[in-house]
DNA sequence: AGACACTAATCAATCGTTTGATTAATTTTG
DNA sequence: CAAAATTAATCAAACGATTGATTAGTGTCT
């Protein structure tokens, strides 16, 4: 039946992921993933021509999902631009936990130089939600419910760097933070709730100009 | 005479810090890193062993000079707790343009949980920079300078994300941000100056209590 | 029969490493 | 000091292993 088919290279692709996050594209040998994923390596080519095509695979499965999720939000009408911030935050959240195997992957991908081809695709990818933020924090600027004098790009660096750093390095963050951040259990009702509050809390204080009588 | 080997193997290391870091650890070839060096490729392993005794000399090597540099601060005595984080920043700002390659090389090996000798060794020496901008941030808690539901542990998570994510993800933060991060001079003169602009901004905001009188 | 799914065997290329020989530098000896 | 002996530094070549990829062939369906 044609569904076996699309169960065994969506198998392939599951373990192909995991591998990639953990080894890197150049440590991950297509032996390993062949094997761990129980199929013969030839397999690999005859479904995604190479290497590289399975890597490509591996990130445009999930990228697809990724997109349009942001632009509701920022497209919202009756919301407040920090609605729409707290909005964001809640979502990446989520994403964080769920995702973070490919986080990773994303993540190492673009800290290479090399195979711009690929690296141009996911940059330009991710530069689609990187502009949705840019659009809401512009616009809470203009608005005034933003200080004028906002950072917006670094806003964002933060905002992805901070959970990046969490997720990239699990061993490092689970020493500083007390708990193993690579416990599925204690991401899900420890780290996520807390990486929450604590995102809305320093860019609310940063962002968000008081309601006092000042000026 | 004795200056030239000594420079010989420095120079070695510069080539594969640089090769490493563009290229990561299985990416790097033994004969592209001599090929670079101008060196023999038997040498490499005459000098460090193996790869990966190159890999760990280029860390040890920069890791010395890393230590005892923020000791300094947090021990400074008629200085406030704020004061104290913007020195901080004003140093780790400094550091991310001149090393920004070897923290790259960092942050990769970080990222991978195999060859736990070596990434136990650099998370413990990194943990003595983490547990000094602790100590400074409780310290401020404790005195009532900063504010008491502050996450001591995020904000470290944040002051090294930010930068990591801006410097080891250059392509995509040179898009960001709208000049090219990768070009020392405007690293320099434009980036540098920034971020500890921001940083020092940000966490103001979020660390430290108002002279008000509310409450 | 013929398109498709799959496998074992094999390919050339490249990997990190080792070798044996050669040169340069240093030390020992007369 | 100079010749001899020893050590250190460097090299081209080759090692076995592993890499990603391909081939030729075997079933398996419709």
């Amino acid at each position: 039946m044609d569904k076996d088919k699309i169960d065994k290279k969506d198998h392939i692709l599951d373990v192909a992921e995991r591998i990639f996050a953990e080894m890197g594209f150049d440590g991950a040998s297509t032996r390993m993933i062949s094997g761990e994923a129980g199929v013969n390596m030839a397999m690999l080519n005859y479904y995604f021509g190479s290497k590289e095509g399975l890597f490509l695979a591996v990130i445009e499965r999930k990228i697809t999902s990724f997109q349009n999720i942001l632009q509701n939000i920022g497209n919202a009408e009756n919301i407040s631009a920090w609605g729409k911030i707290e909005s964001y935050i809640e979502i990446y959240g989520e994403r964080v936990v769920n995702n973070n195997c490919f986080q990773k992957l994303l993540y190492q991908e673009m800290s290479m130089n090399r195979r711009t081809e690929l690296s141009d695709k996911i940059r330009n990818i991710l530069m689609n939600s990187v502009s949705e933020l840019f659009k809401i924090l512009q616009d809470g600027i203009d608005s005034g419910e933003f200080k004028k004098d906002t950072d917006v790009q670094m806003v964002v660096a933060t905002m992805y760097g901070t959970k990046n750093f969490v997720v990239n390095t699990p061993l490092m963050s689970s020493t500083m933070l007390g708990y193993d951040i690579q416990d599925d259990k204690v991401l899900e009702e420890q780290f996520k709730p807390r990486i929450k509050t604590y995102l809305k809390n320093l860019f609310k204080a940063y962002l968000v100009n008081e309601n006092d009588n000042s000026k």
